[in-house]
DNA sequence: TACACGAAGGCACCACCTCC
DNA sequence: GGAGGTGGTGCCTTCGTGTA
């Protein structure tokens, strides 16, 4: 059955009706569901569930290949499981459920799957079905399903498009990194950059929070040797989510000379110590994420000095996963970020809605489609 | 001050590619 | 054709900021 689900249906009028997806969803009400802590796996097992509970009944007829295509590139944004055109989504804890669609915009009339007798299915075609699980009772407490036209007249308009950057960083390419000497990876700084930068340190007499000041900023060189050499063999103590980034943060500030109190580790502008145009992130996973801005379109970050996301230094410490500890660096201008590593192309987006938790609680027990 | 919206942050899953 | 590796996607939680 692995894959069946990936197929579209024949037509949209083969959808199963969503009144009748909620029926035959409702055996999963009151099953145990153990959350793993790992938000995918448990996002992907409940996927799963849903997915063995439909494949019990009769799934809309698949469509032959060449019937169809698939609209946005490599299908991002395509409901997972395309079949029944459905999203599933768990709700678990908090006062709200910030539901957040990606790489499509709900309730739109874009594209998704074309078909040759010139039918469509669109954005607002999407089910969404809402796994509401209580943690403590490790229980599915309620199914609900519901459009995204419901879900903007009862709850408001989904926000505007966000973007989010993605750069990879291979295992090999870590691999080198750990492997080779100095288990620092470091480009020069920009042409522009140049006649701003010393290599003489001095403490700092700003707040990292301010634009830096000519001729104050930290070289790479200078920063490699305050900075990168030393954090190696250093351990991230780190809490819950986070955390690892500040933690990471602070060490850097310290071993500048910056103060680090707490509002100032809070202040979350780009790049992190604006100070010295330095953006610092921890990766222990393949993925980077650059968040909103990205070396990969240059921006301007620094008016003064037409300064852009090209110029900002980015200080990556690649961890050990299992004991937190720095055990590369990279430490390159964003402009030389993608020679060594590749951005995720095609950045992703997403909207977001948020939709209170009572609204779900009111439903416990039962399997519903767009209620009144 | 409270709330809503936007953004950050983390990373597991999974499709696809490569190699045997 | 299957195992293993790699590249990308996007799910989920929490936080920061603007606005009323």
């Amino acid at each position: 059955m692995k894959g069946e689900y990936k197929i579209p249906p024949k037509s949209v009028s083969n959808l199963t009706n969503p009144k009748v997806l909620a029926d035959r969803l409702k055996e999963l009400v009151g099953v145990k569901f153990i959350l793993s802590g790992k938000t995918r796996t448990d996002g992907s097992n409940a996927r799963k569930l849903i997915e063995k509970t439909l494949g019990k009944y009769d799934l809309p007829e698949k469509c032959p290949k060449c019937e169809y295509e698939v609209v946005p590139p490599r299908g991002k944004g395509i409901p997972k499981i395309t079949r029944e055109f459905i999203d599933t989504y768990i709700v678990t804890t908090g006062k709200s459920y910030n539901l957040q669609v990606w790489n499509r915009i709900p309730a739109s009339k874009t594209l998704l799957i074309k078909y040759e007798s010139g039918k469509s299915l669109y954005c607002n075609d999407v089910r969404f079905v809402f796994v509401r699980i209580i943690p403590s009772k490790k229980v599915i407490a309620s199914i609900i399903i519901l459009t995204d036209d419901y879900i903007e007249t009862k709850f408001g308009k989904f926000g505007k498009p966000t973007f989010k950057h993605q750069l990879l960083i291979s295992s090999k390419v870590r691999e080198k990194i750990y492997k080779s000497e100095t288990r620092v990876l470091s480009y020069d700084d920009t042409k522009k950059l140049s006649y701003l930068i010393t290599h003489k340190y001095k403490p700092p007499n700003l707040p990292m929070v301010q634009e830096p000041e000519f001729e104050k900023l930290y070289s790479i060189e200078l920063l490699n040797e305050m900075v990168a050499k030393k954090l190696i063999g250093q351990k991230l103590y780190f809490g819950a989510t986070k955390n690892r980034g500040q933690a990471l943060e602070r060490l850097v500030l310290n071993l500048l000379g910056y103060e680090t109190n707490k509002k100032s580790l809070l202040y979350g502008a780009f790049p992190d110590i604006r100070n010295q145009l330095l953006e610092v992130k921890v990766q222990d996973s393949p993925t980077v994420d650059l968040g909103k801005f990205s070396p990969e379109v240059e921006e301007i970050v620094i008016e003064e000095n037409n300064l852009t996301t090209f110029d900002v230094r980015y200080l990556i410490a690649l961890t050990n996963e299992k004991t937190g500890i720095i055990e590369g660096i990279i430490l390159a201008p964003g402009e030389k970020l993608g020679d060594a590593f590749s951005y995720v192309s095609d950045k992703s987006y997403k909207c977001q809605r948020a939709i209170p938790m009572n609204y779900f609680e009111k439903y416990a027990g039962l399997s519903i489609f767009n209620p009144d």
